[in-house]
DNA sequence: CATTAGTTTACGGAAACCCGTAAGGCTATC
DNA sequence: GATAGCCTTACGGGTTTCCGTAAACTAATG
């Protein structure tokens, strides 16, 4: 059992609720915080006092306030907690269900559970904390399960954002072409750039660029 | 006070936090519902007994299921809701806080408050109960009282969405010409919508047509 | 009825995009 | 080092979009 949590959320009905869920299910310490930071500081202090959380909960956005802060994203956090503590277990919990930043999440950031904000997440959460103390099994949502699927024939990369970055933010082809010489990346030509839209294209079945940039928008890759 | 209030919200984590709020403040009824239809039924239960809620505190989005559902969205709730009974106060507790959606909550669907999900909702829903309870002011959220900026200047009409629609669908423009046509719309030449696409890029500061969907989207207008 | 103002449509050239084909370059293998 | 396969780049012509200008239509006014 987990004796140690930390839960990373800003919105404080859904902390608030998360808490109480956890607090009715394990006699765990839990820590809350609404600052990707803060969270950070947290997880410094308690490896340092030799007592170190074991598990970390966080969502994924983080709304921007007044403060400034370092870290402003879910993936961000994790990415330096694991640093300070490769161990740390990490459940993500997050309204975003896209199959492109989940499949990063376990790939790039090897969270250990993605459970999905909805109307069954208590008990899921519940499901993947056990899964994931006991096994190094990971942990999805049932009803993301699909996404598996759809992960395997997921192979767009990073060079496939920046593009389509680019393209969302209005640059034209030759534009985008002058941009990636200079970042020094390879296949630069307007040509390549043109293929590499068609190949997108056909991807994503779309008919044109402006559909391209839509269809990808709604599925959240960019 | 009001004494019978229903929150409509899928998410079991903060309609748990959300009423834990509400019941800490008030010595209110709660009723709670994870689906849009079932809340409508409640409502129109309540109203049949005599019993009617004085108060609907509801999600915007809700996801899908395996359920079939009439009501898919909060504002179809809202409508629903306020068809059958005029009267109920209304306030949205929601993510979503772009302009034009918040606009036309107001504006179309007459609610009484519009709360942001944040860091600080559950003393902005008090604030806002008290409000909407006692006159008939509007509430909004703090961080949101820019909108009320944007909202003034924010002239788009409907037949504008269309076409921004059409466009993020991949039509070219003499088949969104042709699609107007059928529907009988003014101004539906290739002219025309060639000109309002203008317009729309002079509005929204887009270099191109790609530039001008993917800020769209991102500003929650389509 | 003539004038004016505003809106819708038409048109044409320039720019950008789309799409197929072909040439050039790199690597691996025999 | 010749060959084949793969990737990148180049090029050309057709389509779509972009953008300015002008004509046609509508409605209101004197």
């Amino acid at each position: 059992m987990f004796k140690k949590i930390l839960v990373s959320e800003d919105i404080d009905s859904i902390s608030f609720g998360l808490v109480s869920i956890l607090q009715k299910n394990y006699p765990s310490e839990i820590r809350t915080t609404k600052y990707c930071d803060d969270a950070l500081l947290k997880i410094k202090a308690a490896l340092h006092e030799g007592k170190p959380y074991d598990l970390l909960i966080t969502d994924l956005s983080f709304k921007d306030d007044y403060r400034d802060v370092k870290l402003s994203s879910g993936e961000e956090l994790i990415e330096a907690a694991k640093s300070e503590q490769p161990g740390l277990k990490i459940i993500v919990y997050s309204i975003d269900d896209k199959p492109y930043r989940i499949k990063n999440l376990f790939d790039k950031h090897k969270i250990n559970a993605f459970v999905a904000k909805g109307r069954d997440s208590s008990t899921e959460i519940i499901e993947a904390m056990d899964i994931v103390h006991d096994t190094d099994t990971i942990y999805t949502s049932p009803q993301l399960s699909h996404i598996a699927r759809d992960m395997a024939i997921l192979e767009i990369d990073e060079d496939d954002i920046i593009l389509l970055k680019y393209l969302s933010d209005g640059r034209t082809q030759p534009e985008i072409s002058e941009l990636l010489k200079n970042a020094g990346k390879a296949s630069s030509s307007t040509s390549s750039i043109e293929k590499r839209i068609n190949k997108l294209k056909i991807y994503f079945k779309a008919n044109n660029a402006i559909h391209l940039i839509s269809t990808v928008k709604d599925m959240g890759i960019i």
